[in-house]
DNA sequence: TACTGGCACTGTGGGGATTGGAGTGCTAGT
DNA sequence: ACTAGCACTCCAATCCCCACAGTGCCAGTA
């Protein structure tokens, strides 16, 4: 009832406004309840400290504080720190030394994977989050090209080249007749037509292919199937540890994160539904599609490459008072270089 | 001074080596320091806590129990514990359903990594302390076959297949007249003369052959280099936040943990020592060789295949007060089960 | 009307003091 | 060689008390 649209956009630009982003920010640097004096000293006008317990209790009764108890200051509420993320935060460009630093440490990396290592590590040191980064997902990734290598027996080995340089390899078995005359062929044409495609598409196709040079077909259907459907997108957690520097997150909600770390799949699933967001997205506290992550804020952006054609997640997670400010910035940056490396690693 | 050798051997046998016992097992149970009633209740003959008393302050003056202060009751200190591992603890078989669950969980996979990953999965599932398993290490596993895949421009996969299946992609750069053809007759030569080798010796000889068929030699020598060197073990920590129900850990030591456990590197090091020993072996307190886990109990073993060719290492790391019984049990029959995965893996 | 100074009030957290309990060491006795 | 008994010690829980930080409210002022 409290909180229409048009409420809101006073509250923003209006003295209550400058009160409540004060106490967040301040808030989220101490991890302690704000006192109306400490604002008033803060802000840039003088008033006394009477007249911001007046704006105080305003902001408690739409929802926007909250006091622990009656003689601590005010904490910012869930609600309070959306509007203050929605409206009011003035993210400011990333430190330059740090741009330079991530630049330089991205440029080390020799493959995409390591372009991720890397990245999840800084995203970790400079936030003093836990860094997440979400691999491109190899289905969505195009085709380069095929080889097939002959194992011994029956086994063949798939060696699927991407074109952001990932090599997946899969064996699968064929019959014994097919010479190796026949894989090279099979290679050679499928290089023709599947280069490009996703892996989904490509499978049709290479299953086509197989037919007409007549390999396999009963016991590599299933196996092409499998190699169309595998989906083994990688997650990079880094830095997970340095949530340990947080009280409120060590008492109860550590040990279900880490479990969350350690069982990547449903950390992969969330990932993966963000991405149809665009730009960053903020989801604190409750809004957090991660169970265990109620009590805590994540920032995420997706990157990609120029077409568009290859996306994945980055992001960081975090305590519920984290540097909003900065890692709003950095996370956003992050995806740039992600996606800017993205493209080199398909061109070069 | 104190512990002589026959002065140990009395003490195993003796009453003093049940009071030990005892205490160790209470207290590995509760983490509370155990009185002189507890002990007297529990042990098989009928004593008075006084004498049980007496007991006790022998073996405290020995080094072998500690109290926290005057009114508590005794806690082992490293030394008991090591002497208990070392001479008393009767390791029981491991629970029948455990072994099945074990067997079965482990059959579901499909290539020795999974094999791996389940293992550390079970391992800490088990013993409520953290799972590690060390994969093969790459360059003491054998060659099973070489083939080059032309990318590109001057770009060249390597495609390297282990006798355990495993599956190695490097990308080298080649001078631009190097015909596919001349790529396919080096792979075909290799495979005559590097199978069976480790990839150290097969380095040489690759070396040798491309020469004969002047294919790079500039260029490529440094990546060839670079690629016998390559250390590509993987280490598999597995439910590391088992940990967290351990006070006397939660305190301090898991922030440095979680963090070694991210920061592979020293852990692997670590673990690779480790393999020189022989059967189960364990590290207790000061013992244990990884700095931030001196407080903590390690108990690893080896696995090996038949022909002793590949091997690697399997533990758990928990805290000093773990159920010793069990895990050394745990940890043997781990080390067995991947031995017996791995010999399949070889053959299949 | 908008702000402020002043004041009474309140919950917290820290520093003793008190107390009950668990466990010990010692000694005298069986 | 063992035990019963007793005095002793230390911890942990509880309570009390007090200082402190911050609030809400009210009356006063420009």
């Amino acid at each position: 009832m409290v909180k229409t649209t048009v409420r809101v956009e006073d509250i923003i630009n209006d003295r209550p406004g400058h009160v409540l982003k004060e106490i967040i920010e301040v808030y989220t640097e101490t991890g302690q309840p704000v006192g109306s004096k400490t604002i008033a000293e803060r802000l840039p006008v003088t008033l006394s400290s009477a007249t911001i317990r007046n704006v105080m209790a305003d902001l408690e009764e739409m929802g926007l504080l909250a006091s622990p108890h009656t003689s601590a200051g005010r904490i910012p509420t869930e609600q309070g720190l959306r509007l203050y993320v929605r409206g009011m935060v003035t993210v400011e460009d990333l430190n330059r030394a740090v741009q330079q630093r991530m630049q330089q440490d991205l440029a080390q990396a020799v493959n995409f994977q390591q372009v991720v290592n890397s990245a999840s590590r800084m995203l970790a040191q400079v936030s003093g989050c836990a860094g997440l980064v979400l691999a491109p997902r190899h289905n969505e990734e195009r085709l380069h090209q095929v080889e097939f290598v002959r194992l011994s027996g029956d086994r063949v080995l798939v060696v699927l080249v991407s074109q952001t340089g990932n090599v997946e390899n899969r064996i699968i078995h064929v019959p014994p007749h097919i010479t190796a005359n026949d894989l090279r062929e099979a290679a050679h044409q499928l290089n023709q037509v599947a280069q490009g495609l996703t892996l989904h598409e490509a499978q049709q196709t290479i299953f086509q292919t197989l037919k007409q040079h007549k390999l396999a077909l009963d016991q590599m259907m299933d196996h092409m199937f499998d190699l169309g459907m595998a989906n083994e997108t990688t997650l990079v957690v880094g830095g997970s540890q340095n949530l340990f520097s947080y009280p409120e997150l060590v008492r109860e909600r550590l040990h279900g994160l880490f479990e969350a770390f350690e069982e990547k799949r449903l950390l992969i699933g969330l990932l993966d539904q963000v991405k149809k967001g665009d730009g960053v997205q903020i989801f604190i506290g409750a809004e957090c599609p991660l169970e265990v992550a109620r009590d805590c804020t994540m920032i995420t952006s997706t990157y990609a490459s120029q077409d568009q054609r290859v996306v994945g997640t980055v992001g960081v997670i975090g305590p519920m008072r984290m540097n909003y400010k900065q890692n709003i910035a950095l996370v956003d940056y992050t995806a740039r270089l992600l996606s800017r490396a993205l493209d080199e690693a398909i061109q070069g």
